[in-house]
RNA sequence: GGCCCCGUAGCUCAGCUGGAUAGAGCACUCGCCUCCUAAGCGAGGGGCCACAGGUUCGAAUCCUGUCGGGGCCGCCA
């Protein structure tokens, strides 16, 4: 619909210029947009304003000439006028607006898809926490967020792979190998001193438990490197097994495991460094090799191999960049906690280096979580083990509200997720809010098939009847969903997905209220019907991208 | 010391590529179920958008500086 009157208006100026009502020539770009106050019409454009200095003419002489080679209204528009200090802003024919809600009714569950990213190949790589323990809260953060990302690009044309990177190659292997084995002799009545840099959480003494049963003591006799290897490859094999079950139980599935193992295995590394010398992008330096990251902004050199001849886990790093841009991956998205954001610039530098913009790596940064309970910060602490699990918080509050909170905000601001009021039933969840106007309308497609009223088909109701200023402004709303979810995709921010569902919910709580769908005059319920169950189709596939699910009741 | 993020209502936060009178939820006060689900709705108070300059027809939004809060700065991952 702004398209539509994006290119009235574009030829609107051309008439102008050909006409010589206007001389400058210079067509700007024609910003169209929302106005906030809905008495100054559907859509507004400053175009005027914009080219009062090329035409050396006052924006509302400019905006008068334009009014007049747009015409007459039509079908189309129907009102124009000039406001403040040039705007033009435009009222559509209410007959626009309910064609939005055929459209919905007959695109059903793509309606708000579109193919603006069509042929682009997108990848979010997220949650790649190191397989040494089970996810915890703030990694569930990363999940719901890089999911829905995925989601909402995949909702607009991307072709996106979802991919997580096992960091199974440093030496938190070793220590995740050393803890067990620790653990495994404790278990055999071993007085060990536990050190402090090793894992101490719960989950290691389990498995040991379990390695025990499984096998019983022959692990005593293996050397201790090979019975550290053993240990640290089965542990880390276990808890990712467990890490993958949490992600599908929060509704998430990666299409593609990484391992950094096999980067060295197969010579990626390497073959990347041997890479990065030939194009002379690293040097040698006290025994080390550096990538020369401060040529492409970076405010330090970084150590690729160190002088013990150990590459880094920066070297890992760019070898599987290097392999993600050999997939053909026209933008790589990383989604990191925040904690990692001085990474950012010298992973940019990479790109840079390699020829590439800096810009076909985005990082999405992820802030810390804030855990609370009634309002009492949750302890937390990955040291003593003491850290409460992705896992612990959805068997609590369910996967909904736990999603639903993660993408309540922009993912760079930091988050309060109290477990209480992601529990609670009533006004303050914003989750069942939303989740209610989905429920409210089957509630009432119910009560419609009782009484034998038949839902209308789409193009069946005549739309003409719905002739209340709520129900024109729901119409509008709903026309907003396909350019919201364009935007979120955009900018990578699911949470104006959170908003816009907000938003819609509380326009149509407030019509319920007002009005009642099912009327006497059948004609009437008809065309309510249309317009709530557009209501629901896009509550419905909106949340279905979050990850959300759309009661029927509640 | 260097760099990054943040500072909007009592609290938690939105504010789209600069636009017209800065919004929402919570909390607080008052009102609404003989009527499709009250997990709901309506009404009300509440603001120097940290501060000072600058760019612009126009700034919460962009630039510079100051103050305040958080974070990062390893030949760890």
């Amino acid at each position: 619909m702004k398209e539509r009157l994006r290119q009235a208006i574009q030829a609107a100026l051309q008439g102008c210029f050909d006409a010589g009502s206007l001389n400058s020539g210079i067509v700007p770009e024609v910003q169209i947009e929302v106005p906030g106050n809905p008495q100054h019409g559907d859509f507004s454009t400053n175009v005027a304003m914009m080219m009062a200095r090329a035409e050396k003419k006052a924006p509302r002489q400019i905006a008068e000439t334009l009014i007049t080679a747009l015409g007459e209204p039509n079908d189309f528009w129907q009102k124009v006028e000039i406001a403040g200090p040039g705007f033009i802003n435009f009222t559509l024919a209410p007959t626009c607006w309910y064609q939005v809600l055929d459209r919905v009714a007959s695109e059903n569950v793509t309606f708000g898809r579109s193919e603006a990213g069509r042929g682009h190949k997108v990848q979010v790589e997220f949650v790649s926490a190191n397989p040494t323990g089970p996810l915890h809260i703030g990694h569930g953060r990363g999940a719901a967020t890089g999911d829905a990302v995925a989601a909402v690009l995949e909702a607009t044309g991307y072709e996106v792979q979802r991919e997580y990177y096992i960091n199974d190659a440093g030496n938190q292997i070793n220590t995740l190998g050393r803890s067990l084995l620790l653990r495994y002799r404790e278990l055999q009545g071993e007085t060990v001193a536990f050190p402090e840099d090793c894992y101490q959480g719960d989950y290691i003494v389990d498995l040991a438990r379990e390695v025990l049963e499984a096998e019983g003591n022959r692990l005593l006799e293996m050397p201790e490197t090979e019975a550290v290897n053993w240990f640290g490859t089965f542990g880390g094999d276990r808890i990712l097994t467990g890490i993958d079950a949490d992600l599908q139980a929060f509704g998430i599935s990666m299409d593609h495991w990484f391992s950094e193992k096999s980067l060295f295995d197969n010579g990626a590394v390497k073959e990347g460094l041997a890479q990065l010398a030939e194009r002379g992008l690293s040097f040698e330096q006290d025994g080390a090799t550096w990538f020369r990251t401060t040529e492409f902004g970076d405010d330090k050199d970084r150590v690729l191999v160190r002088s013990n001849g150990e590459t880094t886990y920066f070297a890992s790093d760019v070898a599987y960049h290097m392999e993600k841009l050999s997939r053909g991956f026209e933008t790589i998205i990383d989604v990191w906690g925040a904690d990692h954001h001085g990474y950012v610039p010298r992973m940019k530098a990479v790109f840079s280096g390699l020829g590439y913009s800096p810009e076909t790596l985005q990082v999405i940064l992820v802030q810390l979580v804030n855990l609370l309970r009634g309002g009492e910060q949750v302890a937390m602490s990955t040291r003593s083990g003491e850290f409460v699990t992705l896992r612990e918080v959805v068997d609590e509050v369910g996967r909904d509200a736990c999603r639903f909170f993660f993408l309540m905000r922009r993912s760079d601001s930091q988050l309060d997720f109290d477990l209480e009021l992601a529990k609670q039933q009533s006004t303050e969840n914003p989750v069942y809010y939303v989740q209610y106007a989905h429920a409210r309308v089957c509630s009432i497609n119910r009560n419609a098939t009782e009484q034998g009223v038949a839902l209308p088909g789409p193009g069946e109701a005549d739309l003409t009847r719905l002739s209340l200023d709520e129900e024109l402004a729901l119409a509008k709303l709903l026309a907003r969903y396909p350019e919201t979810l364009l935007g979120a995709a955009r900018h990578y921010e699911p949470h104006r997905v959170i908003f816009y569902l907000q938003e819609l919910a509380a326009q149509f709580h407030s019509y319920y209220n007002r009005e009642k769908v099912l009327v006497e005059d059948a004609a009437i319920s008809q065309a309510r019907l249309a317009l709530v169950n557009a209501v629901r189709t896009v509550v419905r596939n909106a949340l279905e991208l979050l990850g959300v699910s759309a009661p029927e009741r509640m």
